[in-house]
DNA sequence: GATTGTTTTCGTCGTAATGACGATAAGCCT
DNA sequence: AGGCTTATCGTCATTACGACGAAAACAATC
């Protein structure tokens, strides 16, 4: 880096949010609706600038927490990309550190402060977005399809105690597939480090009774998940 | 994304590139010495400010050519991660978003402008860096090593025509690991879309000649290649 | 209380993929 | 010619995987 001061230009710097979970069996996103120009009334993703002494991600917790109250420990959060382009917000320059976040479905409603305009959209039906939002949400998406198969990231979208069954519905719903539930099993089971069993039992989703499990160790799957063509 | 003009803090905001080729079966990054304070006489990663009208990849592609007279069409070029902590530069606040390519080893010396400082460096004796730029080239390895798996990737670091013994010694160095060239032969030509044949033959390598193919127009290698375990 | 329906969980079976390795081909060098 | 190198084809045993059968263990219903 050969810093050129007379070549300093400021940007403004913000983070963008693609925040993710399951709701009755549907992928939804996050999204608040936007009461100013440019886009206004338009929904947009959550986010917000960067504030002067603050990192990436302490920024992207932080407004995570102000539009839905889920901390650190609660979600999956990791950086997805950076978007900007010149004239990608109208008013200024404007570069978004998106951010990609995975919570499971919480019975909490969406507290916080400015929460009310925030609401869960399922991203089958999602409309246009302001700004390159569409565009956000789509590497986002391909993001968490993609990591289902070689992390155990699907386990951010369950409670900490889950089921097969449960961990199975996650890659259906987020892959738009449906799988075998036998060769699920076989194969969640087998994957070294992937789950980790509790010895109890629950039987909230009717049925024979399913043994509880909790999310391994292990940061990688080996071998990996294997996603089927889509379609059902 | 609720934009308070009040919160608006200007940043600086650059690229930095993690540029990677093989040299004599060594995979190397390119470097350039820093002349100035801070960290005056380290090596760093080249890069520089982005120009107020000008898009990330855009910026990214002109310190490219500028560095090493590269072009769009020789090159891999992918974004590869944002860089932001507050402190990682003690001059002010710079977000540096860092960006991977992969070149084949060209003939051509590292023409351009101010290449003079610029070298490659094996990334198997690279000292510490300047700024948080041993993370980054970290994280640019990583990127590099597990994208050879599932993506034709590999080829970006061969000529347009390549034997099957070139390409396995790109996995052979970027992995650090010796592989069955009979396997590797049988897999690379059996992965639908990975190569295509062009019908000639060479026998730059010595031996028997082998046949040159090209990259195919396989976006994602299905089955993927499978990384062994480290150590020859 | 027997039946029906649901989900879980354990097996089976044929096919495909993989790693280890033998053998041959086709050039070069001495 | 003989040896060395690399490329390419084949074999074989093991494992992984997709498609299913079947039993187990609950709830709901007749």
């Amino acid at each position: 880096m050969a810093y050129d001061p007379s070549a300093f230009e400021p940007f403004a710097v913000t983070v963008d949010l693609v925040v993710l979970t399951i709701r009755d069996d549907e992928l939804c996103v996050l999204t608040v609706e936007r009461g100013e120009e440019p886009y206004a009334g338009r929904r947009a993703l959550p986010g917000g600038f960067v504030l002067p002494d603050e990192d990436l991600e302490t920024a992207a917790l932080r407004e995570l927490a102000e539009e839905t109250g889920l901390t650190a420990t609660d979600v999956h959060l990791e950086q997805l990309r950076t978007y900007g382009a010149p004239a990608r917000d109208p008013r200024m320059r404007v570069v978004s550190v998106a951010h990609l976040a995975l919570a499971p479905d919480l019975p909490t409603p969406q507290a916080g402060t400015d929460a009310a305009a925030a609401s869960w959209v399922p991203v089958s039906s999602v409309g246009p977005l302001a700004f390159d939002h569409d565009e956000v949400l789509r590497d986002g998406l391909e993001r968490a399809r993609a990591k289902l198969e070689y992390s155990p990231l699907a386990t951010a979208f369950c409670p900490p105690e889950f089921t097969i069954g449960e961990l199975r519905r996650v890659y259906e719903v987020v892959w738009g597939v449906s799988l075998d539930p036998r060769n699920f099993h076989r194969k969640a089971t087998a994957t070294p480090g992937f789950l980790v069993a509790t010895g109890e039992r629950t039987n909230r989703q009717g049925g024979r009774p399913a043994e509880l499990f909790r999310r391994g160790e292990a940061i990688a799957l080996l071998p990996p998940m294997n996603r089927p063509a889509p379609h059902s």
